[in-house]
RNA sequence: GCGAGGAUGGCGGAACUGGCAGACGCGCUGGAUUUAGGAUCCAGUGGGGCAACCCAUGGGGGUUCGAGUCCCCCUCCUCGCACCA
């Protein structure tokens, strides 16, 4: 017998331990059987479950306990993403080693997460800071390394002078390090990268080809992030110099009104082009003020725009002007070749420019109906238009003279069209302690040589002393340090750098499929069976870094061999933030919800149920846990309504009312589900069960509460399964089979029209299903409320079959 | 600054394709029940107006028989910008 009242707190222990001990959520590969296999982006276990995980991962469990009910094999993981940096921070304040502080904090969410009942295979869990994991990402290194495809470079990094340490821009507050307060600066390094840019053409056209199930907000964004651009290199040589500039240039077009060139304070030939001119103290000056710009600043475009002449000239090869070379500050050495030709007349930032250090104007495009003179304008002109003063090309339309240009400039051999990409390769290299070494040896004979296959894993030693200060900690570990060359067996020095964390999660989803496999990064058997992921589900916030690295790395194990898709995620789902206050929820701002009261106080269905009915998935929810009680309400509303039914278990027959909105819920609950509105499928399960309160108890039928427990149980799985226990079953809800609605209880014989006169409603008509156009159209016009609102003959009269007719007056 | 989104009652939100604006819930008001409190059940609830009606989806313009939805301009908010994860 089922109490009668509902008691979260003594059903949600129990059935959680039931699904443990029964591995209700343990999967393995079934050949020939239907997959699914959903996953949420993984946490990094920074202490506590907070309300943005529990959203993530219910809206997760809903999904595949549905496709569960739907007979479907469901893959659905969870792990850790266990490198990083507040570990390592948390060491230097607290004196706790990284690793004891991170599998603490994994152990407490681990619980808090099982306290939710969230349906995962908890066989397959792994934490990224696992040697057994990362070796094989330091296994994929070696490889790219041996191929060309990871390469170090010179990068500039921020340093803080005090700490005598390199900074994350978030360890960079209003230009100053976070610890000591001592004024940042830009420091010069060298770092491993990966050529993520021999990808760029693929990564891109991959979006519009083999990325249909995402969001068109995200291939947006990757598009602009990948940042193809069409247009052309040219050369300027050096004015009494054999050298020359290579510029890239979107607008060839505009070639005739280069009157200056603009070099990234980074470009390999500033320095020496100051030295030539005696501009050296000049340009070092520049070139250190440069260095000091905050970062914050800089991603705002708030800085100066400054900049200072190196005392070059370089020749404009259609012109033969002679244009001075400037160092300024606004130009990227990562994008393009670091050097920019300046047309004011036809660049904004290039007129400011101009305006400020008193360069030439040079007006070479008209736009129709304007005349544009060079003392008098006031912007540049950006706009199309025709080109004037330009030899050859005088007259032409500005967009047929880029193609124009470029190939005549090919043509002489002095550059010529191209593309470009924003796209940069990804450095990977962090001079920080906890993260996966990467696994390359130093020797003066034989330079960088990757640590051999059979060496692998570099472990990461757990006896380092770390303090926040005197740079990477892993070089101040002797016997890490000090080793011998692989190939000549002299003494050597491994690498002290560690990788990114966003290595590790570029490829776990990969690893879920066979988490124990011990021959290579993954077993392809089992990615065959399970890959790719169908649906995805995590924060919008990833849309470029994260959502791209996993793309690049999968392309990557492809063509190592490692497995044969293209790519990982078939669907995906991003998910609003959750914010307090208006802010989002953050430890330092004070403004966290935590989840495990609530679950104390209310039970963890009515924390998944409100986390999912408070806004749809994919908006941003402003936190505000009042409603909450709504949801408890409405468990406890459910619970009565089936309890009470059982008290008198009298099997009532089916009435047809009650069939038509049976079936109804079962459409909509469905196909809300399937689309992700799941607000609006718990807003029709509540309907319904308004509905069944409006009828006498003994009128309710044993098929309309089972329907009852069954819709409800993806989002409250707990009470569901002590219910229908309860109604006699002995299996679980996740093994009966998800309900199909029948069109038969979905039509009805009559239907109600809207009457509008000139688009405003003035009536409402009921009438029969099969009504003819005509004779609605008579109906409509025959209502008084029409006829009050209309004098003479209506003009038209529009009849949209089933929903409306519109008489315009 | 660049890129991408968002704005609907007192509050969270609904309206999937241009067709009844405000489903569902919170809150509030009234009633029933109760020794009382709580809980529960029922009804009402965008604004104005006695009413007929009128006004309302951040602001302004436009397209359309008809606009929360499409187009243009503006305001405010959020996310990302490559070392937070």
């Amino acid at each position: 017998m089922t109490e009668m009242t509902y008691d979260p707190k003594t059903i949600e222990p129990k059935w959680q331990k039931h699904w443990e001990e029964s591995g209700a959520f343990a999967v393995d590969e079934e050949p020939g059987k239907e997959k699914y296999y959903l996953l949420e982006m993984l946490p990094y276990p920074s202490g506590r479950i907070h309300m943005g995980h529990v959203r993530n991962y219910t809206i997760g469990d809903v999904a595949a306990r549905f496709r569960m009910m739907e007979g479907v094999k469901v893959l659905h993981p969870m792990g850790w993403d266990a490198f990083g940096m507040p570990a390592e921070n948390a060491a230097i304040k607290h004196n706790v080693h990284p690793a004891q502080w991170t599998h603490e904090n994994i152990d407490t969410m681990r619980a808090q997460l099982k306290r939710l009942g969230l349906s995962y295979d908890w066989s397959r869990e792994f934490a990224t800071c696992d040697p057994d994991y990362y070796r094989w990402e330091q296994l994929v290194f070696t490889k790219l390394f041996e191929r060309g495809a990871a390469y170090k470079k010179e990068s500039p990094i921020n340093w803080c002078p005090t700490c005598n340490t390199v900074l994350a821009n978030e360890q960079v507050e209003g230009g100053q390090c976070w610890r000591c307060d001592s004024q940042v600066e830009m420091r010069s390094m060298s770092q491993w990268y990966l050529r993520i840019t021999d990808y760029a053409e693929e990564l891109l056209a991959d979006i519009d080809d083999k990325l249909e199930g995402w969001p068109e907000r995200v291939r947006t964004m990757q598009r602009e992030w990948i940042g193809k651009s069409h247009g052309a290199n040219i050369d300027f040589a050096i004015d009494g110099s054999e050298e020359k500039i290579r510029v890239f240039t979107t607008r060839p077009d505009t070639l005739f009104g280069a009157t200056f060139m603009s070099l990234a304070c980074t470009h390999p030939m500033v320095r020496a082009l100051a030295k030539a001119n005696g501009q050296e103290e000049a340009i070092e000056a520049f070139i250190a003020r440069t260095a000091k710009i905050d970062h914050q600043a800089w991603l705002e475009g708030s800085y100066e725009k400054d900049g200072v002449f190196t005392g070059a000239y370089c020749i404009n090869p259609v012109t033969g002007w002679k244009m001075p070379v400037y160092a300024a500050n606004f130009v990227l050495m990562e994008y393009g070749t670091g050097a920019v030709m300046a047309v004011p007349a036809h660049d904004q930032r290039d007129f400011e420019f101009a305006k400020k250090y008193g360069l030439d104007i040079k007006v070479v495009i008209q736009p129709d109906g304007e005349a544009l003179d060079a003392k008098t304008m006031t912007a540049a002109w950006e706009g199309e238009g025709v080109l004037v003063e330009s030899g050859d090309f005088t007259g032409m339309p500005n967009r047929k003279a880029i193609d124009a240009i470029a190939a005549d400039l090919e043509k002489q051999g002095i550059g010529g069209a191209t593309t470009t990409f924003r796209l940069k390769d990804w450095c990977i290299s962090r001079q920080r302690y906890w993260g996966a070494p990467i696994p390359i040896i130093h020797c003066d004979a034989c330079g960088a040589v990757a640590v051999p296959e059979a060496d692998l894993p570099v472990v990461l030693p757990m006896d380092v002393p770390l303090t926040g200060e005197g740079g990477s900690p892993l070089a101040q570990v002797a016997s890490f340090v000090n080793t011998a060359c692989p190939k000549c067996g002299k003494e050597a020095r491994r690498e002290t750098d560690t990788m990114d964390t966003f290595v590790e999660s570029s490829w776990y989803m990969l690893r879920y499929t066979s988490p124990k496999c011990d021959t290579g990064p993954v077993d392809s058997k089992a990615v065959r069976y399970w890959m790719p992921v169908d649906q995805y589900i995590g924060g919008i916030e990833h849309a470029v870094g994260h959502l791209i690295y996993c793309r690049y790395f999968t392309k990557i194990l492809r063509d190592l061999g490692f497995i044969d898709i293209d790519e990982p995620v078939k669907n995906l789902m991003t998910q609003g933030m959750v914010y307090k206050d208006g802010a989002k929820m953050s430890k330092s701002k004070g403004n966290v919800v935590d989840p495990d009261e609530m679950i104390e106080k209310n039970g963890a269905d009515t924390v998944r149920l409100f986390s999912l009915f408070a806004a749809p998935p994919e908006k941003d929810l402003e936190w505000n846990d009042k409603g909450i009680e709504g949801a408890y309400r409405f468990l406890q509303r459910v619970w009565r309504i089936v309890a009470g039914w059982m008290e008198l278990p009298g099997d009532a027959g089916e009435c047809e009312d009650e069939l038509r909105m049976r079936h109804r819920t079962i459409k909509k609950v469905t196909e809300d589900i399937e689309r992700y509105h799941f607000n609006t499928a718990i807003a029709a399960i509540m309907e319904y069960v308004n509905f069944l309160y409006t009828l006498e108890r003994t009128d309710i039928s044993r098929g309309a509460i089972e329907m009852l427990v069954i819709l409800i149980s993806p989002f409250a799985p707990h009470a569901a399964e002590e219910l229908w226990r309860a109604l006699g079953h002995t299996r679980s809800t996740l093994e009966e089979a998800w309900p199909v609605f029948e069109e038969k209880w979905l039509v009805s014989d009559t239907m109600t029209i809207i009457v509008q006169v000139s688009g405003k409603l003035r009536d409402r008509i009921e009438v029969p299903s099969d009504i003819s156009e005509e004779e609605l159209k008579a109906q409509a016009l025959a209502c008084e409320k029409v006829q009050a609102h209309l004098n003479g003959e209506p003009r038209k009269v529009i009849v949209v079959p089933g929903k409306l007719v519109n008489i315009v007056a």
